[in-house]
DNA sequence: GAATAAAATGTATATTTTTGCACTACAAAT
DNA sequence: ATTTGTAGTGCAAAAATATACATTTTATTC
């Protein structure tokens, strides 16, 4: 006498690739975070599996595990490929020609640039919003940097050159 | 006879913003592949932690943990966070909805705001002219805050609580 | 079809990460 | 000086996540 396996319902059963086309759409809306919610989700949409399978499928999905400020971890996915040549990184080596000088006293260093600049390469920095730096105001020609408490000279214009790289040895 | 608590060894005690510099530094060189590597790491710089306090700061820095296709898990900062776009909210025109943050330094504060807010936020302030401030200077989404020497963070913030209502809570 | 190999998944457990609580050091207020 | 408040931290325990191993399913070959 033998004893069969049960074979899967025919119905039923979504395929791996589906799952993790279905996770990666989860994920983008963004409210997932912990792996237990995402497979609550996922099972109300008919799919079965357990926490070590997603553990699995959110690895190879390269997903991350990361802090937003007001809704603590959550988890995030990148579109796709992340190597960007990206033209914003022109347009910032363009802006780094504005820049004049920089001067430091106390908590503040103030950027010199040519005319008309300050605000652009202060945008930039802003939009970049290093740890570094907690806030800037730009006037026409000058940037006022305020630095967060603890941070040297250096660590600030490290931070500069990280945010324009054709800064390097100019400051 | 009494027991007192031992005191802190005054030469080891780096303190949290040069702990968290660090940990941003070593994070971005980039082959952490958990809290307890990382955590080694600093114990051999000279920070003394417990793995428990390197969770709080991988929290406030929004470090990621993500995968990387060869090397497993690995630890991920960003430099420019990734913002939220924040999906256009039906914000009422009430000044204190532009209102996005406070932080300080020494005694500035630096106020962020919603693009275009901050000069009619800074003008509010200034015409009641707080006596805890001496004076301000706006941009576009930033407004810097000159302290009356003397204050503390919570005065301040109480002023603006007083010229703002509606951020009671928020700040 | 049966036999075998490879892939996918579940179970149980190990590992890692997060957090409630208590305590200390320090700042601010009285 | 004393009190009060608060940020920073360690400890221990909880919660979340990853994985070794066993089992099932799918694919491949005869």
């Amino acid at each position: 006498m033998y004893i069969f396996a049960l074979q899967m319902n025919i119905y039923s059963m979504k395929n791996k690739v589906q799952r993790q086309l279905e996770i990666r759409k989860i994920i983008q809306k963004g409210n997932i975070h912990s792996q237990e919610e995402l497979l609550t989700e996922l099972k109300h949409k008919g799919f079965e599996l357990t926490q070590a399978t997603l553990s699995r499928d959110l690895k190879v999905l390269q997903v991350a595990k990361t802090t937003h400020p007001a809704k603590g971890y959550v988890y995030t996915i990148h579109k796709n490929g992340h190597s960007e040549p990206t033209p914003a990184q022109n347009r910032v080596n363009y802006l780094a020609d504005g820049f004049q000088g920089i001067q430091f006293s106390g908590n503040l260093a103030v950027v010199k640039t040519i005319p008309g600049y300050a605000s652009s390469i202060a945008a930039v920095i802003d939009q970049t919003s290093p740890w570094e730096i907690i806030g800037t105001v730009a006037g026409d020609d000058t940037i006022l940097i305020i630095q967060r408490e603890g941070i040297s000279k250096n660590d600030l214009v490290a931070a500069l050159v990280t945010i324009m790289p054709k800064l390097k040895g100019r400051i």
